[in-house]
DNA sequence: CAAAGCTTTTTTGCATGCAATTTTTAAACT
DNA sequence: AGTTTAAAAATTGCATGCAAAAAAGCTTTG
């Protein structure tokens, strides 16, 4: 492949980590997999120095292994990493909420008991992709309120991670309902602005995705 | 350069990744300047491609700034990224504590009250860069306790940007005596096992810090 | 003398090439 | 058949090459 676009303007290896990130996501790359870069070089139209930079980033990111002289490996995310991963989640959504409690504004809150409701609606009807599409969006909310780039980007690394395992977790009914409970006293604390409250729902929701995401891994390491 | 060791053992864009921070951090590189691909091969004797790999990992950890078609240039910490990094680490601080409470072994105590003392030693002498390395390896052990992979490989990275703020930054004595003292309540909350306690006081010694070391930038942005 | 346009040089972003290493395949042996 | 060994193919890690873009020098002009 010779000339791309033929202007300097896209970000290869940018896109190479989005699209490597996508198909991850989706499935098409399965966790544990080994990464063929020849393949995915021609899957995502590139070449394989930008892939090659993308997987490093990628590997930073907890979503790829390296291995030596191996290449890369998408991550397969064990019941001792998600232990690992939880409660550092738990001490940023508890202080993303404190932040939030400050700074929210009414369009905000709009937003979020919006995506709440959505959520509720996929819950009732039992439409799993949609509902976590919309959890995850309000968890999203929640921490951009406190403005701290720095924390966003940690958070988005984990949550990440903990996607990725879910790809391989079973959730229960059981588990799902306490969930949309919970996200509705979630979503009370932050209507009162109880920033404590609110720190401490989060946190405990939190604990219990984990508790609920490890018993449920089809796949233990 | 052709050859290099022939035997395929060294990971090179590890040992950029390294150099590169070495070099940051010990004035090499400065922080805002530009990087220049050319030297720094040159320098670290490899090539392009490990070296801009390495550079990828680095901007995602912070310590370096990509601009496009411009190459990378050192991060320079401003005051309102500084204010970002710190309520972050104080959680993450808040919670190691928490965690080094209860999994902490007499030996590593014992280690880090070792430590302690060459802290307070350096601080006496007014030696401010051994007083930093002691500091930093207190609050290293510390954060390893809680053999939390992910919360110590975050803490790793805000520390770096920490440490590069640092760069730019001076302390005063009043700060400086004062953060001692702090460190001997954190020694003395670790010996009594009082998770709350110490996680308090990692929380507001960290807060502290924040607070001085933007008052002591000397460059702001 | 500064500013605006050029030309030249340098630098970056990406593709490609090549040797070291791993993986696969095939053959020989037990 | 199953295991071991050797050859072939594929894959990785890194160096290098080349075009696009940026920066540095010139020259010209107000």
């Amino acid at each position: 492949m010779i000339g791309k676009g033929l202007i300097r303007t896209a970000n290869l290896s940018k896109e190479a980590a989005s699209g490597v990130r996508k198909a991850i996501f989706n499935g098409v790359l399965v966790p544990g997999e080994r990464i063929n870069e020849k393949s995915l070089c021609a899957a995502l139209n590139l070449s394989r120095t930008p892939l090659r930079e993308a997987l490093k980033v990628l590997a930073h990111e907890g979503l790829v292994e390296l291995l030596p002289n191996r290449g890369a490996r998408v991550a397969l995310i064990s019941a001792t990493t998600i232990d690992q991963i939880f409660p550092v989640m738990a001490a940023l959504e508890a202080l993303a909420g404190e932040l939030a409690v400050i700074k929210i504004s009414d369009d905000k809150l709009a937003e979020i008991r919006a995506e709440h409701f959505q959520m509720a609606l996929h819950h009732a009807r039992r439409e799993l992709a949609e509902y976590f599409y919309h959890n995850q969006r309000i968890h999203n909310l929640i921490f951009s309120v406190g403005e701290n780039l720095t924390l966003v980007s940690i958070y988005q690394s984990l949550a990440g991670q903990i996607r990725l395992a879910r790809l391989h977790a079973n959730i229960s009914h059981e588990r799902w309902d306490q969930a949309m409970v919970e996200h509705q006293n979630i979503l009370e604390a932050l209507e009162e602005r109880d920033g404590q409250k609110l720190a401490n729902l989060l946190r405990e929701h939190l604990l219990r995705t984990c508790e609920s995401l490890k018993a449920g891994l089809k796949i233990s390491i």
